[in-house]
DNA sequence: GCAAAAGTGTTAACTTTACACCCATGT
DNA sequence: ACATGGGTGTAAAGTTAACACTTTTGC
C-alpha cells in the first residue's frame, strides 16, 4: 500500500493495573515492591512493557495472570497516562488498567520477575508510588465507584456464594456510605439476577445467612433490555 | 537514580481526535481526507504522532487546534487503542480523544500538513475510514451518549445563547429518543445552572424563543454538592 | 438465656411520566 | 387569518427513603 517507503515506528510502552480486592473489611489494592530499576524498592502497580505483537488489553491480562496467576477476571481499560517526564528512561506512556478480583488473600504467587514481593494495600492509606503511580490509583478509585452504580462489579469482588449482607457492604465500602439493609435487599433482589441457593453460611456463631449468586446470563437478558442498574 | 544504566525508551504513538459537531440538524462528526501514506486519499479522523516532549492531552488539544483553530474546547480522553497491526508501519499505539465543538460548521481552516480538506459527516452514516478509525468513532458516540446523561456537555454543541427548544433537540438526538417539552423544560431549569437573558431570537417566522445561556460557576457550585446531571 | 446478625412491610416524600391548549410572531 | 413553533400545569404512576421488631443460631 504505501507508494514509497515509510520509517518504521515503534511503540515503547507499558500497561500497569491497579488490581482490587476485598478482605470482608477494606478495598485493598494490590501493591508491588519492584527489585529493579527505575524505582527500586518502591512500592507501586504492576506493570510491565508490552510485547510487540501482543494487543493492549492482552498485555495487561498477562501482567495481572503472571502476578496472581489469575484468568478471565473483571478488567477494564482506564485510560492511558503520557506526561512527557512521567518515566526517567525516556518518554513512555503506560496505559493503565484496573481489575477486580475475588477472594483477595488467597492464590497470590506474585514474584514476576521485577517484584520481590505483593501486598494487598488498603486502598485509602496508600505510600508513595513509584512513578505517576499515584495518580493512576486515584483514577482508578474514581471509575471503581463510579463503574459500581451501573455494573454488576460488587459480585467480582466476591466469592461465587454470598450473602445479601456480604454484597451490601461492598457497595457501603465503595461507596463510601452506609446503606439500608431492607431497601438494600428489596432493590437488588427486585433485579431478578440473583439466584437464591438452598444453602446457608456455616461456621458463625449466629443465625446463619442464606446464600445467593451471581446469575450472568439473566443479567445479560436484562442488559440487553436497556436495563440500568442503580443500587 | 540509576544504579546502572538504563537503556533509553521511547514510544512513537499518535494521538487521534473524534470531533462532534452539531448543525442543527444531526449530530456531525469531522473528518478529513488524508493526502499522506499511509492511508493517502482515505478518510479518516485527524490526528497525529505526539512529540516527544509533549504532553498527551496537549498534543490532541493541538491536533484539534491545528485542524478547527480552535481553542478551550471541551475535550476529554477516551481511550487508548493498540492492536498490535492497527498501524502499517510498525507498533503504534494511538491515544484517542473526543472533543464537542460549538457552531460546527464555522471558522474551519483545517489544512494541516497532512489533511487536504475536512468534511463534517453525520455520525450516523460514516463513510469507511483509515487504520482502526471507524472503531474509535464507535467507541466516541457510544461515550457520548452516555456522558451526556451526567454532565452537561449538550450546551458545548451550541452558542453561548440558545433556546431551551435547541438545546432540547441536541439531546433528542445525541440520546436518539424524543422528550417531553414541558417534563425537559422543568427539569433543565430546576437544576438553576441555566440564566434566562432578556433576549430573544431573531429572523425567525414564528414567536421568538427567549434565550439562555449555561451558567459555568453555578454549575459548578451544584457539583460541589454532589448534583448529579440526569436530563 | 443471651449475644449477634438475619430477615421482613408499610407509609410518606419525592420523582417521573403523560398529556393539550393558548400565545406571539411573521407572512 | 393562518402557519409555525413558544410557552405553560396538573394528576396518576412509580420510585425512593425512612423506620423497628422478630427470628435463628452458637455459645
Amino acid at each position: 500500500m504505501p507508494i514509497r517507503k515509510l520509517p518504521k515506528l515503534h511503540s515503547d510502552f507499558s500497561v500497569d493495573c491497579v488490581i482490587f480486592g476485598y478482605d470482608g473489611e477494606e478495598l485493598k489494592v494490590l501493591l508491588i515492591e519492584r527489585n529493579e530499576e527505575p524505582f527500586a524498592k518502591w512500592m507501586a502497580i504492576p506493570g510491565n512493557l508490552a510485547q510487540d505483537n501482543e494487543d493492549i488489553d492482552q498485555a495487561a491480562a498477562r501482567v495481572l495472570h503472571d502476578l496472581t496467576g489469575l484468568e478471565n477476571v473483571f478488567m477494564e481499560q482506564l485510560q492511558a497516562f503520557g506526561a512527557p517526564n512521567r518515566h526517567p528512561q525516556g518518554r513512555v506512556i503506560t496505559v493503565a488498567y484496573y481489575a477486580i478480583i475475588k477472594s483477595s488473600v488467597n492464590g497470590l504467587h506474585p514474584l514476576s520477575s521485577f517484584a520481590t514481593k505483593a501486598v494487598w494495600w488498603p486502598a485509602n492509606q496508600l505510600p508513595e508510588l513509584a512513578f505517576d503511580h499515584q495518580q493512576i490509583v486515584q483514577a482508578a478509585l474514581k471509575r471503581l465507584k463510579n463503574r459500581i452504580r451501573y455494573v454488576p462489579i460488587g459480585f467480582e469482588l466476591l466469592p461465587e456464594k454470598f450473602s445479601l449482607t456480604e454484597l451490601q457492604e461492598i457497595y457501603e465500602v465503595i461507596l463510601d456510605k452506609p446503606i439500608d439493609k431492607r431497601n438494600f435487599r428489596k432493590k437488588i433482589l427486585s433485579y431478578g439476577f440473583l439466584t437464591e441457593l438452598n444453602q446457608k453460611q456455616t461456621g458463625v456463631s449466629h443465625r446463619a445467612a442464606r446464600l445467593y449468586k451471581f446469575n450472568q446470563k439473566q443479567y445479560e437478558e436484562l442488559k440487553q433490555n436497556g436495563f440500568y442498574f442503580v443500587p
